[in-house]
RNA sequence: GGGCCUAUAGCUCAGCUGGUUCAGAGCACCUGCCUUACAAGCAGGGGGUCAUAGGUUCGAAUCCUAUUGGGCCCACCA
């Protein structure tokens, strides 16, 4: 047999991994024995793989080898998800480079170019899986767009709907203007941006002009009496309020002659209490304070510059309203009705006009109301008024809410219930109507009446620049807002009023709450149970309709006006539903129906996932058993996915498993971390920083990328990768292969007796190998798999290569007895197979030479070797010995001895003597003698434990240096033994710790108190 | 703004029930070696006041509180 000095890994993994598809190893089908199941979290159909990808199913590929060699009937299904958005989106754009635009296809051409695109890339990935691989039962791959899947949605639908969980509303959705199409909260991503603040005014009136200096003779009287009014307006208010209310019902209501009266304004800097504008009637409501001169003087101050303005003013005490207000609304419409109206370009005011602050100022055409905070003493005089839209001279409401922030921009909020989703709860709440400026495009409509036909964020700049020449815009400033961009196509995202499909949550919800509440499914790690915890108790109900064509088309049917006729799987079902309910309908006929031209939402069909990929029949009947299969796989064991679906996939899933199983999908959900560059940085093709995972494979090949992405994964841990990791990976499946090629290339001499280093370095391998496959198990068990596999790489470098294989390995040339070869080879298969799930292809590979292997035979179906009992003193006294060697190489290294220089070594203590071949081979010892006093030569004395150590060093041995190192030494256990001392005189911490831990103090001292005795004896032998 | 997580060697991280497996691993680094499996290697070595300040305890990297970094999720103040 002929082995390669250089290991190839590209040929080697590509052999393997058809060797095991040819021979079916990977598949599935229901036995008798226990089942072990994943279903993948399916990748985009038309996705490529990318390093968050082969995280994911490296874990998953060694989660079900390891299955599958401890016996387990092992299934992992693999698929492919038909992403609508993000399909849709790719195959627009391919359609747009052909020349072609989506609106100009029907939906059924346009499916066919999707179908095609589909056939052409998708499941590219899954073929890029197998590189890395993956030991998925591909004769099981689903599509979530295959016809079974796609009716399961179907059936979904409707089954949720006849149970009235699904209901079609007006809503305000995150709309995506470039993929037209809603999307759920969960594919907005909100990023900080860099945008604009723009101050805008609004007018209190239509005419709002104030010309410089007109006023300017009443500047001295003004001055005079507003001081004075000012400083009385605290007590004026408290008087007056009952009577002002009631006289504002009156006018509000324009019980006047229809006259419309607005309250508290401003004209020139006096606040007057009601003011007919288009009369130009005051009306002031007085009390007790007219009394005083100087406020008279003031007061009738005031009448005059009004007056002068062209105001008519007309005064009534409290107490006239207060006592009979027929008469006075009598007096009102009197004087009103005797006023010639006065040209309205007379109205002017030095505040005639109010400042909102808005990031979006392209939607004030769409405002309907501006919001103040009622507790805003800067504003009281402003409501119940009105201003005028700037440009389109719209008149709207001031309303008040509490809702408004005082000190963010002016108070001011300009309320777009169309565009804005609070200005739409703000709408609703105050009854305001919605007026919708854009098209679903991002185009602003006829209702703009302005700016029609321009982008939203070319009216932004045009707008601003309008508002500029028209002198309304008092300021701009720089401003920092987070902003929504879709997750697909990065688009701006749009609120939106729009219909939709909408699946309510809550129900829903409850079961699968409960089910990580208490365990039933448990979440590895556990840091995301609060998490998600929390979004399950304040779930929101999921709009699921999407205006795209990829994908599964809802099954509701209209009725040619366009109303909402029945849900059914076809127009016949809809038809005998809806007659069933209502006779009147029997006329209908199929062809005068519409379906609804939406499909639902992707993670529809995902949520059904762990179901659908084993009997997609039973969505029909929610109560039937299902097939063999979903009987035997179902509940699922493990979901390995990332933190970020956790709620939009993970959570669904269960909550589709309770309603149509009954039973939870998964009982783990592993949990991986996001893969990011060495920078800390998301690894994005926008960023550049995310290797190609198949290059990454040809350079370091599949074993070694597996390794490096293993060795740094703690769960729900991110990881910064970084190449090197992957270098290592390569590395150690190098040294895998080279030890391979020593252990194969001896002689074996069936005559040559096993040497006593041998018969040593067996027994100690066999009981570390035990005992490390222990912790290794049971790391794996708690899903710990960098720690299980860190704990392999050691325990294969560092034991078997760097000391059994050391220790045993016979000189050139000669030949290695049988029995430590077969033990050798024993070895190596076990080390193998605990290797295999890590590594597969390479231990593939070297267990076939390993021995006569029969057509049928792979490491990845034989099964794990039981752990065995092992002597831990065996262990621990070669740990001894390993530390002894190491000691004595460290002399050689510092007094730069030549390593052929045999040493003596003398021991004081207990030491395995059994073990002294091993020194002899390892350390190149002359003699080994034990001894009982303290040595007495020139030594390099050190101790391990207990057992003191010299090497004979003669005129080498540094005294100075040796005794300063002794001095050291001691000085450091005097205070270790003084620390424990403390602790075992401390009453408290022997009667309080419990007795394992006092007895543990107990050995550390006395232990400590003879290195000390020894130590003490060294130095006063050398000094 | 609300919540959660996190801070340990130059880097990436372990450290699980507070106590000799408590200060660890890998990588990187330094020194010496091309020794017949492996320089992608071998042998040896130096690195840390466990973020800061308090507290609980006989005892704290570990538990509590606050502060300050870092991250994530939710909510969006126009």
């Amino acid at each position: 047999m002929e082995i390669l000095a250089k290991y190839n890994p590209a040929e080697v993994e590509d052999k393997w991994y058809k060797y095991w598809m040819d021979k079916g190893f990977f598949h599935s089908e229901p036995d008798e024995r226990e089942s072990y199941t994943i279903v993948i979290p399916p990748p985009n159909v038309t996705g490529v793989l990318h390093m968050g990808h082969m995280l994911n199913n490296t874990l998953q590929d060694v989660f079900i080898r390891r299955a599958r060699m401890l016996g387990k009937n092992a299934c992992w299904v693999p698929g492919t998800d038909h992403a609508s958005i993000a399909t849709e989106a790719k195959v627009v754009a391919k359609l747009k480079a052909e020349g072609i635009e989506k609106n100009q296809l029907t939906r059924e051409e346009f499916l066919t170019h999707a179908w095609e695109w589909k056939e052409k890339h998708g499941g590219i990935i899954l073929e890029q899986l197998k590189k890395l691989g993956a030991s998925c039962d591909w004769q099981r791959t689903v599509f979530t767009m295959d016809p079974a899947l796609s009716e399961a949605v179907i059936d979904t639908f409707i089954h949720l709907y006849r149970k009235g969980w699904i209901y079609r509303g007006i809503r305000m959705v995150n709309w995506d203007p470039v993929g037209k199409t809603a999307v759920s909260d969960e594919e907005v991503i909100h990023k900080e941006t860099n945008s604009k603040l723009y101050y805008i005014k609004y007018s209190l009136s239509q005419t709002p002009s104030k010309k410089e200096g007109e006023n300017l003779c009443y500047q001295t009287v003004r001055n005079s009496s507003y001081g004075l009014f000012r400083g009385l307006a605290e007590g004026r208010k408290k008087q007056q309020t009952e009577a002002e209310a009631i006289l504002w019902d009156c006018l509000r209501n324009k019980q006047i002659d229809g006259y419309e009266f607005r309250r508290q304004h401003i004209i020139d800097e006096f606040i007057v209490d009601f003011v007919n504008l288009e009369k130009k009637l005051i009306i002031e409501v007085g009390g007790a304070y007219h009394d005083k001169p100087e406020i008279q003087q003031a007061d009738e101050l005031r009448t005059q510059i009004l007056n002068d303005l062209g105001y008519k003013v007309i005064r009534f005490k409290n107490e006239e309203i207060l006592g009979n207000i027929d008469k006075v609304i009598e007096t009102i419409s009197n004087t009103i009705k005797a006023i010639t109206p006065p040209p309205l370009d007379m109205i002017r005011g030095e505040a005639d006009y109010i400042i909102i602050a808005t990031t979006r100022p392209e939607t004030i055409m769409a405002d309907t109301a501006v919001c103040i905070n009622p507790n805003d003493e800067r504003y009281t005089h402003l409501h119940g008024r009105s201003v005028y839209i700037p440009l389109i001279n719209k008149e709207i409401p001031i309303i008040l809410d509490e809702y408004v922030t005082m000190d963010f921009g002016t108070g001011c909020l300009k309320v777009t219930p169309a565009h804005d989703l609070n200005d739409y709860e703000l709408g609703l709440k105050h009854k305001l109507p919605v007026v919708d400026i854009f098209n679903d495009d991002g185009i602003l409509n006829e209702k703009a009446q302005i700016l029609v036909g321009e982008d939203r964020f070319v009216a932004r700049k045009k707008i601003a620049k309008l508002l500029e020449e028209a002198d309304n815009l008092e300021k701009i400033e720089d401003y920092k807002s987070p902003i929504g961009y879709s997750e697909r196509t990065d688009a701006v995202i749009e609120p939106r009023l729009s219909l939709q499909w909408f699946l309510k949550m809550s129900d829903l919800a409850k079961p699968a709450l409960k089910d990580i509440v208490d365990g039933t499914i448990k979440l590895i790690p556990d840091k995301f149970k609060a998490t998600y915890c929390r979004w399950m108790e304040n779930v929101h109900d999921w709009c699921i309709s999407r205006q795209l064509w990829w994908g599964q088309q809802i099954p509701a049917w209209y009725l040619p006006d366009g109303t909402f006729f029945e849900v059914g799987k076809t127009a016949e079902e809809a038809i005998g539903i809806a007659v069933a309910k209502n006779n009147e309908y029997a006329g209908i006929t199929s062809d005068m129906l519409k379906q609804d031209e939406d499909v639902v939402d992707t993670w529809f069909s995902s949520w059904l996932w762990p179901m659908s990929v084993f009997d997609p029949s039973i969505f029909a009947n929610p109560q039937s058993k299902g097939n063999t299969d979903i009987q035997y796989y179902y509940p699922t064991n493990d979901l390995i996915t990332a933190p970020e679906i956790l709620f939009f996939w993970v959570a669904r899933m269960i909550m589709a498993g309770h309603e149509f199983r009954n039973d939870i999908p998964f009982k783990n959900v592993y949990l991986t971390g996001i893969v990011r560059d060495k920078l800390g940085r998301k690894m994005s093709k926008s960023l550049g920083n995310s290797p190609d995972p198949l290059d990454l494979i040809a350079k370091y090949s599949a074993d070694g990328v597996r390794m490096g992405m293993l060795l740094c994964s703690a769960a729900g841990n991110d990881i910064l990768f970084d190449e090197s990791q992957v270098e290592q990976g390569r590395n150690f499946c190098n040294k895998i292969w080279n030890a391979f090629r020593l252990v194969k290339g001896w002689q074996i001499d069936n005559n040559t007796e096993t040497p006593d280093y041998a018969v040593k370095a067996v027994e100690w391998f066999n009981a570390t190998l035990n005992k490390s496959t222990e912790k290794i198990n049971d790391n794996l068990d708690k899903y710990r798999v960098s720690e299980a596999l860190m704990l392999l790489y050691k325990l294969f470098w560092d034991d078997f290569c760097g000391w059994y294989l050391e220790l045993i390995k016979p000189a050139y040339g000669s030949p290695i007895d049988k029995a430590t070869y077969e033990h050798s080879i024993y070895f190596f298969d076990r080390l193998l197979k605990l290797l295999h799930p890590f590594i597969p292809f390479i231990t593939e590979e070297i267990w076939h030479y390993l021995a006569e292997r029969k057509d049928n035979e792979s490491i990845m179906i034989a099964m794990q070797p039981n752990v065995q009992k092992y002597d831990a003193t065996i262990v621990n006294n070669f740990e001894q010995a390993r530390e002894l060697i190491t000691a004595i190489r460290s002399i050689r290294q510092e007094k730069n001895l030549n390593p052929r220089e045999a040493l003596d070594l003398f021991i004081k203590g207990t030491f395995d003597k059994s073990l002294n071949c091993i020194l002899n081979r390892l350390a190149n010892l002359k003699e080994i003698q034990f001894i009982d006093k303290t040595y007495s030569e020139a030594a390099s004395a050190f101790m391990i434990g207990t057992a003191e150590f010299y090497v004979p060093l003669g005129s080498l041995l540094n005294v100075e240096e040796e005794l300063k190192k002794l001095i050291a030494d001691l000085s450091y256990l005097q205070g270790f033994r003084n620390s424990v001392l403390k602790k075992l005189s401390n009453e408290k911490f022997v009667n309080g710790a419990p007795t394992q831990v006092v007895d543990a103090e107990r050995k550390k001292l006395a232990d400590s108190e003879a290195k000390i005795k020894a130590l003490e004896e060294q130095i006063a032998r050398l000094s």
